[in-house]
DNA sequence: ACGAGGTCCTGCGAGC
DNA sequence: TGCTCGCAGGACCTCG
């Protein structure tokens, strides 16, 4: 399940193969991913121009092709980009969502096997209103302990669920937000506004180096994340609660408890050392 | 302002 | 073995 280190490693490849590159032919298999285009529309932008970069931005993958379009990516649960070297035959091309071809050999794919991922295409104009409704970007050098402070403080949801509200911090999902809380042994239910500024420091600090330490290691395959090259991230071995649901704590050895309680999502943590 | 619940989608694991 | 059924999960929507 793609979310900021996932798609962050993601848009890292995807610049450094494709930036520069011209698409020669675009095929729409499957339209029901589309989101505010057609499979026309989305055909005609991007066929025959060039791409200026891709970039991260929440959990989209950001492309931007020279005429000041934009291809948005969510890859949502099972979405992959995957980049095919020229001359190789594709690896399984099942579930392809969009075909692009690139002029000088190679190609690349958007593959989503439940297809809730989405394929957006923004102008200028979209872009700045797709910016506007996303929340910070946790690994900008302005989300300092006292940025997240103000944004838990405005909130009497749990805190867990603030973590993961696009439209106050970008890209943080399930895996991280549990993470993140298990580090800092906060209780997940928690008031978001009742955090102390110390547990709010711990918070920060967990989330940050734990979202760099996955990017580092290539993000977390669970189950169905691939990067571009097709391969799985490292993360997953390094998941202290997440998945770990009835295992003893790492910390105090406590069965770490399991609960769907918070915003229906699986939340895992540990009774003794979050509170 | 907030919570609850439905929708999208398909592979998979459990149960019989 | 072969079927059905419920679940997973993020974003977005409606309803109360």
């Amino acid at each position: 399940m793609p979310e900021l280190p996932e798609v962050e490693t993601i848009a890292r490849e995807l610049d450094s193969r494709l930036a520069g590159r011209t698409i020669s032919e675009t095929h729409v298999l499957r339209p029901d991913v589309l989101r505010e285009t057609t499979a026309g529309a989305l055909v005609n932008a991007c066929s025959g121009v060039s791409i200026r970069s891709v970039h991260r931005r929440a959990k989209s993958v950001v492309i931007e092709l020279a005429t000041d379009h934009f291809v948005l990516i969510q890859p949502r649960f099972t979405g992959a980009v995957i980049v095919d070297a020229p001359g190789l035959p594709a690896a399984d091309s099942a579930y392809t969502v969009v075909h692009w071809q690139l002029s000088e050999g190679g190609a690349f794919r958007y593959r989503d096997v439940r297809r809730l991922g989405t394929v957006t295409l923004l102008d200028a104009s979209g872009m700045a209103r797709y910016h506007a409704r996303i929340g910070d970007e946790p690994l900008d050098p302005a989300f300092t302990p006292d940025r997240l402070s103000v944004l838990l403080r405005g909130s009497r949801s749990a805190v867990k669920k603030v973590l993961m509200d696009q439209r106050v911090l970008a890209g943080v999902g399930n895996i991280y937000a549990n993470e993140a809380l298990f580090e800092a042994g906060i209780d997940p239910s928690r008031e978001a506004r009742g955090l102390m500024p110390e547990e709010t420091s711990a918070l920060h600090e967990a989330l940050v180096s734990i979202l760099h330490a996955s990017i580092q290691a290539r993000g977390t395959t669970f189950r169905d994340y691939r990067d571009p090259s097709n391969q799985a991230g490292g993360y997953a071995a390094q998941l202290r609660a997440y998945g770990r649901g009835g295992e003893p704590c790492v910390r105090c050895g406590t069965p770490l408890a399991e609960t769907h309680a918070i915003d229906g999502r699986t939340t895992v943590f540990c009774f003794r050392c979050q509170h």
